[in-house]
Formats: structure tokens, sequence, C-alpha cells
DNA sequence: GCTTAAATTGACGGTTCGTCATTCTATTTT
DNA sequence: AAAATAGAATGACGAACCGTCAATTTAAGC
């Protein structure tokens, strides 16, 4: 059976292939620069193959959030390990959501899109199934993160108030920093600089009861160590950690 | 000159037709179900005439938002004369967009799928400009009353937070909190009523230093004034001013 | 070398967008 | 009243794209 049917690991690369042309047009063109046609011609695969692998233009965009919470996934797992108090990983858990903002634009760009446009009906399911799945798992990261703080008695949540709506918040504030092509104005000021995010997590933080608050703790040294003991690689490549590993001005 | 050009006010009800349809085709088909040629057929204009309005369908996307962003201004004005602590009328501003987000669930969708997209290119520049305009003098609302708080000495927010990301944070909270069509499972927690909203806002006021803060102050009360004095034909609209105005449990 | 089935292809039907030459309409001129 | 004219409306058309499928290619097995 040698040759029954294509090889598991060559249709996993001929799948990785396309679905990195798909990427580059879609972050240099947009949604509509991604055609079928552009990412045939791309890999010298006919549109009759690539529709083997997706069911439908929308498919392969979930396919990219497939990959882009495998991405997410990955991280996330890194920063539970985190040795610290709650808010601390939780801390981890949204630098983990910059790395993915900054290292990898395309693929947060195609997940809010994704996101907006309810393409539910045409994905194929068995993928339709794979990202539900990861999401389920990158949401129950954070829940846990968060039901450890109040189980540590860190974080005492407003009575009514429940972790999955309190991770809502934070999931808004984090998808709000980092949303692309809003209105110019809003956009300018907030600009990508981590020290935005951190100040308004923290206030965030607080305002929720999440301790030790704000003024309690050195959150900017918990940041530095997120950055060299969980995400070295990453830090590197974003430039956070130089020669001196001390914070700029 | 009575007839030199189709009368001001024929053009504008013929664009008001249209973009009446054009809101019930997107709401009820999605942006895939809005087409010209359907645009067309119902409303009886031939698509070249249609043309001479908007000048490409993205176009026709932007006249919605600015439709929209002129009935959230007429809300936020109504909720700046709100009398009342600044925070007070920053609870009004935020049930202003609860209003949009309830009462004309059509033209939310509309502004956030039109702010994923960059379709900046094809929209025709005077309705940019207007839409700019508009969006601008919204968010010179929020600011301002933010400024307020600062300067009556209730809002005190930490060094290197200036209103502009305050207001960053505020609206990614309203715009997570009523995106529609994510995730299943945060959807489904987070539910449309209002008292989330109101929790999630109080927490957060509290975070960035807004007094009174949430221990100090009869919010609820607050809530109940802003829907008597300032929207009232609104709540009733929403059912959330009955004969008995009490608050339901 | 022959058979056979899986894999690949690109032409095709169906849609949609945006244009523009043509047709229509109503006012102005003779 | 008839002709002239300019602004308004039309829908056929080219181009681009999606998703399909009959025809073709490829290569395994004998």
């Amino acid at each position: 059976m040698a040759r029954r049917s294509l090889e598991k690991t060559a249709l996993e690369n001929r799948e990785n292939d396309l679905l990195r042309v798909a990427r580059h047009l879609f972050l240099t063109k947009g949604i509509d620069g991604l055609t079928m046609e552009k990412l045939a011609a791309g890999t010298n695969y006919s549109k009759g193959t690539i529709y083997q692998h997706f069911s439908s233009k929308e498919d392969v965009l979930a396919a990219l959030c497939v990959q882009s919470s495998r991405i997410r996934y990955g991280l996330l797992e890194r920063a539970t390990v985190f040795k610290g108090r709650s808010r601390e990983r939780a801390l981890a858990v949204a630098k983990a959501d910059y790395i993915v903002y900054r290292l990898h634009p395309d693929y947060w760009r195609v997940e809010q899109v994704t996101d907006i446009l309810s393409l539910t009906s045409k994905i194929s399911p068995t993928r339709r199934a794979s990202l539900d799945a990861l999401v389920e798992r990158c949401a129950g990261i954070a829940i846990g993160i968060i039901r450890d703080g109040i189980a540590r008695g860190e974080l005492i949540l407003p009575s009514g108030l429940t972790p999955e709506k309190f991770l809502l918040a934070l999931l808004s504030l984090t998808r709000g920093l980092y949303i692309t092509s809003s209105d110019e104005a809003l956009r300018h000021w907030a600009a990508d600089d981590p020290s935005t995010q951190e100040q308004l997590l923290s206030c965030t933080f607080d305002g929720f009861g999440w301790r030790p608050f704000t003024g309690d703790w050195n959150y900017p040294e918990t940041v530095q160590r997120i950055w060299r003991e969980v995400f070295p690689a990453e830090a590197t490549e974003l430039g956070l950690i130089g020669k001196h590993s001390k914070k700029p001005a």
C-alpha cells in the first residue's frame, strides 16, 4: 500500500505550502487579494488540487486560524508554568497574546477578520471542530488562571461577575488595543508599545480586585521575568532583551 | 433653474430609500447578501442609477456608517447634558452605545464589519470626510467628559495614561462585549443584559481611579435616572421602563 | 507492457462588480 | 407645437472570481 494514497507527510507539506502563500497574500493584499486563483498561481498547484485541501475560500481562512490558535496555545502553555502569583501568570498570558500580535501580524489579522465575518457555514466540519477545540483550550487556560486566583483568595470578583465575564472583558481590551485599521485618531494614540498595554491591563486588574494591586508589587520586574524566563527567544526577536537587560526609558 | 438638476430633496429621498433596503439586505443576508444587483432589484432603480449615489459597494457600507454615526452622535449629545458627576455622565455615554447596539443592531453590525475590513480606498472622498468628521466628534464628546473628570479632580489617571488611551480601553470593552458572532462559548456567558455591561464598566472605572467608586455611590440609581431623564423613549422601547419603574431582579 | 485507480487539471457555468454607450425625459428654444 | 438639448436612467458587457467535474495524467501492481 505504498502508494494507495498520497503519503500523509506529503499532503501536510503541501497544505503548509498553500497556507504559507495564502497568509502572505492575505497580509499584503487583504481579504479580497486572497483568491483561489492567485493561491493556485503562487504555488504551482491547480485550483482543483487546492479544493482537495480546502472546501472553500472561507475554509482556507479557518485553516489559517487553526495554525494561529496552535501558535497561541503553545505560547499559553509556556505561560502557565511561570512561577508566581496568579496575577503575574495572567500577565504572562497577556504577553502571549502580545507576541502573537507582534510576531505574527498576518495571523492576528486573519483571526480578526474571520471572527467578525461569520463564515461558519462554509467551513468543513472537521476543521471547524479542530478550531473550536483549540479556541476552547486557549480560553480554558485563561479561565484556569482566573479560577486559581479566586481559589487562592488573590482575586475577589464582585458578586455576580463570573470568571467568564471577566475573561471577556480582558479579551476585549486586548483585541481592542491591537485592532488593525480602526479610526486613525485612536490608533495613533494607542500605538504598539508594550507599556500602554501593561498600564491599561494593570488598571483593569486593579479594578476587578486582583491582588497584589499595582502599587503593592513590582510588576515591571514581573514583566522582565516573563520575557527572560518564559519568552526569551520572542523577546529577543522583538528587541525587548538587549545586552544590558535594562528597561529603556 | 427649476429643473437644471434633480431636486436636492428628491436625491436625498432616493438615497434614503437605497440605504434602507441596503441595511435590510445586510442584516438578513450578511455582507455577501448585500449585492448591488439585489439592491437595484429591491428598489426598482437600475444599477447605473445606484452608482450615481455610491461609488462602490464599500461606499454603500460607508454611507450606512455615516447614518449610524449620526444616530450615535445624537444620543451622545443628549447624554452630555445629563446633570451629575463626571463618571455618571460617562455612564450615560456608555448607555448611548448600548442603545445603538440594541435598537439598531443592523447599524452596529455594519460598523463592526466596515471597521475591520479596511475599505478606505474605494470610499468616495466626500463620504470619507463626513464619516471621519462624525467619528471624530463622537470621540470628542467622550474625551471631553474624561477631561472634565480630570479637571474636577474626580478622575486621576495613573501617570503616563492619557485620556485617549483610557477611552481606547473603554471603547474596546464596549465593542468586545457586543461583538457579534465570536466564539459561541464566550458569547453565551456574556449575554446582552445591561447589568453585565454595568458591572464590567464599574470595575473598569474603579480601576482607572474614577470617583466616586462603585462602593461609594448608588450607580444603579444613576442608571435609572439616565433611562428616565435622558433616554426615556429608548428605555421604553427596550422594555427597561415599565409601569412600576422598579428594577426587576 | 498493461491495467487500473487515484491524483491532477483547467475549462466551464454561475455570480458579482463597475463601466459606458445608448435610450429616455423634460426643459428650453424657435 | 415641434425641434433641440442636456441631464438622468438603463442594462448589456468585460473582467474577476468561485466552486465543479469530465477529461487527462500519473504511477502502483501485476
